[in-house]
DNA sequence: ATGGTTGCAGCGCAA
């Protein structure tokens, strides 16, 4: 009799919670997903706007930073054991959480930009991709429902971008980026989006604010879910909330939802 | 167009 009851899970690179919590509460009450993964908080726990997104009945579990990064989920049901950070990586910017809701494993990462290929920032992001896969091979070895959601900053083939011939080895693009990202698949994880979509070109996540990318549609699909084959068994449906993108003051980001079939009802 | 726009912080840096 529970068969048709969902969890509804959504992850948004928010860009500032607090330039965009207007946007943040009326997009909560509207679509009312049970479990958000935020990235780019851009601020310290101290000065998130808790109080607020506690009055819509969600529990807060944060690893913020002041000025850069900062992840959060928020969730309906209660947050236990929480994470911060990528377990194994030495790190001073907080850019992954991981908690545990209603029994499964869930976590929000914000993969680092790399700026360009071949610069520090490059080689850290190819860092931080190498711990994470170090960390997700030891929680696919549980066999338990896992998801993970986040900006991965890598649009994982030509089909995610706009222009690939433009985007050609460039930052989010080059090979090792893409064979990160790809590395994280052959572990046994799948990209729910592109599992429910095969072969689809419009699925981008992110519009550069410069040169009218938006109005232009020049996305990328940077922006993923990642599920466990024992989550994967229970996805029902995945797409991209594109409308938010389009209002006034929007994040560059557009969140993306992933529905689970209730796992524990 | 090695430009363009946005957020934070209060100047340039990061994206």
């Amino acid at each position: 009799m529970y068969a048709f009851l969902m969890v509804t899970f959504a992850t948004w690179n928010i860009n500032s919670i607090r330039m965009r919590l207007p946007l943040l509460l009326a997009w909560l009450k509207e679509k009312v997903p049970d479990v958000v993964f935020l990235q780019e908080i851009k601020t310290t726990d101290d000065q998130f706007p808790r109080d607020e997104i506690e009055t819509l009945n969600y529990n807060v579990a944060l690893f913020g930073q002041k000025t850069y990064n900062g992840v959060a989920i928020l969730s309906k049901y209660p947050i236990e054991d929480v994470v911060q950070g990528v377990p194994g990586f030495k790190d001073d910017q907080a850019r992954y959480i991981e908690a545990v809701i209603k029994g499964m494993r869930v976590a929000s990462v914000y993969v680092p930009n790399g700026m360009a290929v071949g610069s520090d920032k490059y080689f850290y992001k190819l860092d931080f991709l190498k711990s994470l896969y170090a960390h997700l091979q030891t929680l696919l070895a549980y066999d338990e429902a896992f998801i993970l959601g986040g900006d991965f900053n890598i649009a994982p083939t030509d089909l995610d971008v706009y222009d690939p011939k433009e985007w050609h080895e460039t930052i989010l693009c080059s090979t090792p980026e893409r064979e990160g990202f790809r590395s994280l698949l052959y572990l046994g994880l799948i990209d729910a989006l592109r599992e429910l979509h095969p072969g689809k070109k419009e699925l981008y996540t992110w519009w550069d604010y410069r040169g009218a990318a938006w109005q232009n549609d020049f996305g990328l699909r940077i922006d993923h879910f990642l599920l466990s084959p024992q989550a994967a068994d229970l996805l029902k449906n995945a797409y991209v909330d594109k409308e938010i993108r389009d209002t006034d003051k929007a994040s560059d980001h557009a969140p993306v939802f992933c529905e689970l079939q209730d796992y524990a009802p």
